[in-house]
DNA sequence: AATTTAGTTGCAAATGATTCGCAATTAATA
DNA sequence: TATTAATTGCGAATCATTTGCAACTAAATT
């Protein structure tokens, strides 16, 4: 895989976030340059499949983050974003294995309400 | 909640069904009749708001599903859709008390392949 | 049973995220 | 430095889903 400058920006962006972006957050923190969308788009899904970059799916929405895998816990009040541990990992295999079928990932999000956005 | 005959056609096929469907899938299976998709659409989301259908989001597209909470084994090869129970049901409200959060609900899948599909 | 009315539908158009084709560019290699 | 295959920018296409609005209709009211 080519290290391009675009593609180290687009990581760049990723390593320092704490939450996982769109790539449109990402296209939006980099537009000191004439970076495309479609490189942004092309680029992460190039490093998910590569294993570079952990993807889960947010209100129906591609979010890519860099570290570990774990999920996350969505407000459906103001979006916040907290990442909490994966209570799965391990389990994975066993789930599938009666039915004879391979798990190779999974995704999950839980939804709710943060602490601030209880009070409705 | 009005019944209309085209909430009972969606619901007919709902439960007949023994896989999540999308609007689209149950619009196709009741084309007899001028029903619209967009009537479709919003009859599901009315369901899934007033809890009379679950909704699970598979390759990034809107399932809906009557009967329990579960989950699903997607296959990647040929996309079969296998149901498996929650496995974090009852762990969801102590995810997110250490946040202060109050989860409402999650939303998971498992990919990988199934038996037909594991040589590749 | 006829009337009222608020919820529902059909239609067509808008939206939003994501993907794609293709010619021009460029990183890595020889 | 020349070669070449991977990558990019651009614009257009796609796909699922949502929306505005006038016409319709189920259910409540008379």
């Amino acid at each position: 895989m080519r290290m391009t400058s675009q593609r180290k920006k687009i990581l760049d962006v990723l390593n320092q976030a704490r939450i996982p972006l769109t790539c449109d957050d990402i296209y939006l923190q980099i537009e000191d340059d004439k970076l495309n969308l479609s490189t942004v788009y092309r680029s992460l899904e190039r490093f998910y499949v590569d294993k570079h970059v952990y993807k889960t799916i947010i209100n129906q929405k591609q979010y890519y983050y860099i570290g570990h895998h774990h999920h996350f816990l969505v407000c459906l009040g103001c979006e916040k974003m907290i990442p909490v541990g994966c209570h799965i990992e391990g389990k994975e295999k066993a789930i599938g294995e009666p039915y004879g079928f391979q798990v190779t990932h999974h995704d999950m999000t839980l939804y709710g309400y943060c602490n601030l956005c209880q009070t409705h």
